[in-house]
DNA sequence: TAACTTGTCAAGTGGTTCCTTGAATAGGAG
DNA sequence: CTCCTATTCAAGGAACCACTTGACAAGTTA
């Protein structure tokens, strides 16, 4: 094999990386896995795709290496093979919000306004905790919360937010978090909240940025869920 | 437009920075620009395309922001947008070095076996310049040693080594350096260098890492050539 | 201004990707 | 063993992508 022919292999291996994340549906699965594993169905309701597509798609990770499955009874388990995906996957939202004009009009037309929602940041957050003057309360599908959530943190699922709403103190300031910077969740959260009179602000980023810091974190069920190794 | 239609907006957003990835001429282009800027027909030589083909693809890349152009006289010179997109490139890199089977054979189909050229690390290439026992020689073409190069090192591009192995002393050990993990420049020269009697070893990974570690660093035409701010 | 250099565009061809529909598997449950 | 469920496979059509060739555009130099 010729040196150019054998160089251009390499490369194209390298490709075979970004090809598999070069689809939206593809992009969002990851986005989704990063918190953890799920099985098809799961993933194709949260994708709104068929399963059979979303199965598709799954596969293209997998050949990429991108993604590892489990069984487990009759479900079969999609997970990240390890963090250096979700890396990958934080570098190219970083790299699209940089420098691809368009993500950020796009972002604004999914995310709406976040100017009022005053973010807090992940070490102010630790401090609170630590001081106990905060409730932090976890808005993602349940599923997520019990493969990992921050220490302490609660669980109330954004779609049940409202009806659940008396079961948190009032005079408590609550700092909502979800799946990371480009996910709506918190968001909604924190609106809903203010507009029943509670103090509440949104917690940078999310889950898997949250967990990359090193910061704690608990899990339900440790031996059959949480995250990748290696 | 529906929240869901949004969100897929969004996310085909994200993908569009990985289409522009997913390609191998297209990876060796931002290997290449990763050393510095270059123009088109100088590309297109590198990446072994016509520059037809190889404007298109600047063009793809640039369309997603990863790259700029900049004219200086006859020339059009494209540059990255930024660090952020060689820490995306690295990214890329680890997780098919890590997850990807194929990558390694194609490796060592391109770079052949590595294991007996001894790689020295950033850190003791620091101590020993410190020391100054040691030659560190820049094997990549001469435009891209102008763009940018470790601090001290000498610059004898691959191709005319063998000529001018006579300038160097013969008593010094010579760390050789190039583009990074996946470029033989400097594997060829370790094994050319050993051949002729000489003392030499390979620096991990390339300049760009050297760079990214904030290790110091010099470069000619300061004002023309150099790296991306932001 | 005219001639030249460099880079980009346009059209065409062969190949690949995405998503839908409907059928096939492979395990677990009864 | 048979049924059932979750997932995968196969076929097909519309859309998109890579690379070639030859023409065009935008500057620079004389």
């Amino acid at each position: 094999m010729g040196e150019r022919k054998a160089k251009d292999s390499l490369f194209d291996g390298f490709a075979e990386i970004a090809k598999a994340l070069a689809n939206g549906r593809r992009a969002e699965l990851i986005d989704v896995l990063a918190q953890g594993q799920r099985h098809v169905e799961d993933l194709a309701d949260q994708i709104g795709q068929s399963v059979a597509n979303t199965s598709f798609h799954l596969r293209t990770l997998a050949a990429a290496g991108l993604v590892v499955t489990r069984r487990d009874k009759t479900r079969i388990y999609y997970r990240l093979s390890s963090d250096r995906v979700v890396d990958l996957w934080a570098a190219m939202r970083d790299v699209a919000a940089a420098h691809h004009d368009e993500i950020d009009a796009l972002a604004a037309a999914y995310l709406g306004h976040r100017d009022e929602l005053d973010e807090i940041c992940r070490t102010e957050l630790v401090a609170r905790i630590a001081a106990g003057d905060v409730i932090v309360l976890d808005v993602r599908p349940a599923a997520e919360y019990a493969s990992g959530h921050i220490a302490s943190a609660r669980s109330i699922p954004a779609d049940r937010l409202d009806r659940e709403l008396r079961t948190l103190p009032a005079d408590v300031e609550i700092v909502a978090y979800c799946r990371g910077p480009y996910c709506v969740l918190a968001d909604d959260a924190v609106r809903l909240l203010r507009r029943r009179g509670r103090v509440a602000r949104r917690l940078e980023d999310g889950f898997p940025e949250w967990r990359h810091a090193r910061l704690p974190i608990q899990s339900l069920r440790e031996t059959s869920t949480g995250q990748p190794g290696s």
